[in-house]
DNA sequence: TAGCTAACTGAAAAGGTTTTTCATTACGAG
DNA sequence: CTCGTAATGAAAAACCTTTTCAGTTAGCTA
């Protein structure tokens, strides 16, 4: 397992004083392999190919302390609203490809403008904001539609 | 019950076809009397005051419909995701005050320079966006914090 | 106004997801 | 290697949302 995300990530739980368990590995393994947003069952389904009784309580538990250490971020999807992927740190919005499902982060926010009229138009002081663009991805453009 | 706003909405039910009931007249005067997002079960506990018994099911039966047409938005919030407000026509997005959760709709959206941006960077076709803008709302600005 | 019918309703039950509890296990410091 | 503590899985509890169903109501027709 050469990775660098693996080992980047891995450090990051040890950097906080949390252990490295087999479970916790197993969940990075299944996030770190794939681009959509898993929901926690689906990340114990696949992270059960790495650690073979793999809780569902133990993802959760495990996807809150990485939502906390921000390694990872909730996405909110139009059915449920219930996605994890990795995050890329700093901030960044997603775009979501509707056919799909890919995740791409696309780094940098140019909203400042926006939110400086916003903030004045409504009386608001703006503290923070949160994004999602839903789109097709190059991919699935090249697909004739309802084949994916 | 004299309100031109409330009128307009349960016009909207007449309009496609659908019945004006007591419990759906209830669950607009709770919407109504408030600018914070809702969940279902306060908007049941508030609509109680017009309609006695008014049921958690009838409310979400209802705000799926009203979804549907365009009457109600869903806010997901930073705990849950299931929050609703009366929605402006159109295309808007929310400025929710995370002291008293007060909600504004801004209507118009400056995104499109933003939105072809990510769209060259990414190779996407974007279809749709959603945009959640967090901050302080004027009220709550000239109150010292953790008082309101 | 009275009668009629489809739409609507509340209660109960089912279905799903997330959290809590608790005895056991395993990480990793020493 | 040993030990203490954090982490774990299973079971149960707690929620939230949807489905089912028999009874009620809105509002059209006469």
């Amino acid at each position: 397992m050469m990775d660098h995300r693996f080992d980047t990530l891995a450090h990051e739980f040890r950097a906080h004083g949390h252990k490295l368990t087999q479970p916790r590995r197993a969940i990075l393994h299944a996030l770190l392999a794939t681009a959509k947003p898993l929901s926690p069952a689906e990340i114990q389904q696949r992270g059960q190919d790495f650690c073979h009784d793999l809780g569902l309580v133990t993802v959760y538990r495990t996807l809150e302390l990485m939502d906390a250490l921000e390694m990872v971020r909730a996405v909110h999807l139009a059915d449920g609203c219930h996605g994890y992927v990795l995050a890329t740190p700093g901030h960044t919005h997603h775009v979501v490809c509707e056919r799909c499902h890919a995740v791409i982060e696309v780094i940098g926010c140019e909203l400042g403008d926006f939110l400086d009229t916003v903030a004045t138009r409504t009386g608001y002081q703006i503290t923070g904001h949160w994004l999602e663009i839903s789109g097709v991805c190059a991919d699935c453009q090249h697909e004739p539609p309802h084949e994916a």
